[in-house]
DNA sequence: TATATTTGCGTAACTAGTTACGTAAATAGA
DNA sequence: TCTATTTACGTAACTAGTTACGCAAATATA
């Protein structure tokens, strides 16, 4: 197949349809040979019903199918004469099946066929290099413990963390810090007295206090920032605060990238401990602040209406 | 899955399509995280697609699927304006079919996607130990060139091969030799003055004359035999005849391994050469008689009304 | 040149699974 | 003890493919 060549592993689903139709189509034919009058679907259903009763809803976590598809196989077996469907007498919801007498026959004539399958894949193994069984076996666990989107998500982050570049504050920055701050804060609460402050004169109230800003670049266009705010008080020296990423550039990790960027610029500074004020209904910027190394305090005086959450980060 | 523990890799189909199922349906969400709006099962077409422009026939052969199956793909993309589809003007029957501008479009924002798709599988693969996409290159090119059908039927006839003994003639399998020759004869033919002598007679007209006559038996039971009868001709020493198999045992290489012992017992009887005689409508016989490496050989008088082929095999 | 065969492709019906939903029984909570 | 929630499971509708079939265009054959 040409196709897998060009695409390469991204089309690994697709490959495996192919194969996986194709090994199930011989299947049938495979059970026609032994006349084992079973259909290939029916068989995960009729094995595990060779080793005991089950209820639906069992047969379907043990095989892996949902429990419709399990109720309809039933059916179709049933209606073959080759399982007993009864009621439960404890709890009359469920349905417990068992091979029938027919059934427990074809459990007997099937082994050969097994015998046979088995050695035949065990034949196929020998003549390749790579263990088609044990590299199921090992995705399954793998994609188990995390699927295959979160290893996507990942490459992405890692890959869009690279195209951000942090750089200190200029005054060409002066509206899109102002501009990103306004967006989240008029969206989730209103402007306060301090923000104006800040937010139109940046240089005079936290650079020329001794405060840093820094901005996030994502193909050389700003699209997040934040501040380092000097503070004035015997617990903390520095407040992290004003931190706004672009609704358009979400997703890519910018948060976090300036936030560590700016913890960076602190301890260069001096600084041993940080501060910051926030709002619960801010969960995404809670939950980073949560992994960055933030801890929670109890409250203290704030100028902002806002602020209903107050963190801290030894450095 | 506890299911496959316990079946070993005879359920390798209903493992592959589990692992599928999970790998296709995370396919979904990862073209939703990057905005591409492409269903997955479109990937294979439109991937095609951006290399060109091909009919609805081509492209089926190249991503091996059926034409409907392309067909039905195509008119859902063209619906959603991805496509154009154009009649050939040389051969009205083509529909040949392109990538539309937004087609195009959407192919430049996809190669981030690619991108990060290939990195994640590179990296599950980097965890395992087995190459799970090698491992599938490797079972497409074995199945390919023997399907696991035919390796199943390879490994049914060895197994039934050591279930077979072929020991010599004994008065107690006088029943079997005429029966089993009488039920094929009068099948197809109807029995003639020779049969009746040779059937009726085993021990006069054949063994005492330097013949011989082999049995074969499945679970101790004789279910197929053969004869080798003495040539008073120039040019061959023994003739293989009356080989019959009963109709229940069919299929079990049984033919095959009565004449390779009833070959080996020519030789040691010191013959050169073995002569038999059949009727082309006998198929099975036949080819078997090729496979055995007997020659077509041109007519010579014969007792037999129903000979109308004749072969011999060089020792 | 008329006729038979092959090829391209669309439609219909089927397959082996899924999710969505409804009902009844069992269990938990007030 | 009455009510709300959870659980078991059957039915319906959907999905992504398949095979079967039929029509029209192209090609081969007589």
């Amino acid at each position: 197949m040409e196709f897998f060549n060009q695409t390469g592993k991204m089309a690994i689903g697709s490959r495996l349809r192919l194969i996986t139709d194709k090994i199930t189509t011989d299947a049938a034919a495979i059970y026609k040979l032994y006349n084992i009058n079973l259909q290939p679907k029916w068989f995960p259903v009729f094995h595990t019903l060779s080793h005991g009763n089950f209820t639906i809803t069992e047969i379907a976590q043990q095989i892996g199918h949902s429990h419709p598809s399990v109720s309809k196989i039933v059916a179709e077996m049933s209606k073959n004469g080759l399982l007993n469907e009864k009621k439960d007498k404890e709890d009359g919801r469920k349905n417990v099946v068992s091979l029938s007498k027919k059934g427990k026959e074809l459990s007997e004539n099937i082994k050969e066929q097994y015998l046979d399958v088995t050695n035949a894949v065990e034949a196929i193994s020998k003549n390749a290099q790579n263990d088609l069984w044990k590299a199921i076996e090992e995705w399954e666990f793998l994609l188990n413990r995390k699927s295959l989107l979160q290893y996507v998500k990942e490459q992405k982050k890692q890959r869009e963390s690279k195209k951000v570049k942090i750089v200190p504050y200029g005054p060409i920055y002066a509206d899109a810090f102002r501009k990103f701050n306004e967006e989240w804060i008029t969206f989730y609460f209103k402007m306060e007295e301090a923000d104006y402050k800040a937010l139109d004169h940046p240089k005079e109230y936290i650079l020329d206090k001794g405060g840093e800003i820094l901005i996030a670049l994502y193909e050389e266009e700003p699209v997040g920032v934040c501040a380092l705010i000097k503070m004035d008080d015997p617990d903390y020296d520095y407040e992290l605060a004003k931190m706004a990423v672009s609704p358009k550039a979400q997703g890519k990790n910018i948060g976090w990238l300036l936030a560590r960027a700016i913890i960076e610029k602190a301890k260069s500074l001096g600084s041993k401990r940080l501060y910051l004020e926030s709002n619960t209904v801010l969960k995404p910027a809670i939950n980073l602040y949560y992994k960055l190394g933030f801890m929670k305090i109890a409250g203290r005086a704030t100028p902002y209406e806002r602020s209903n959450i107050q963190m801290e980060l030894e450095l």
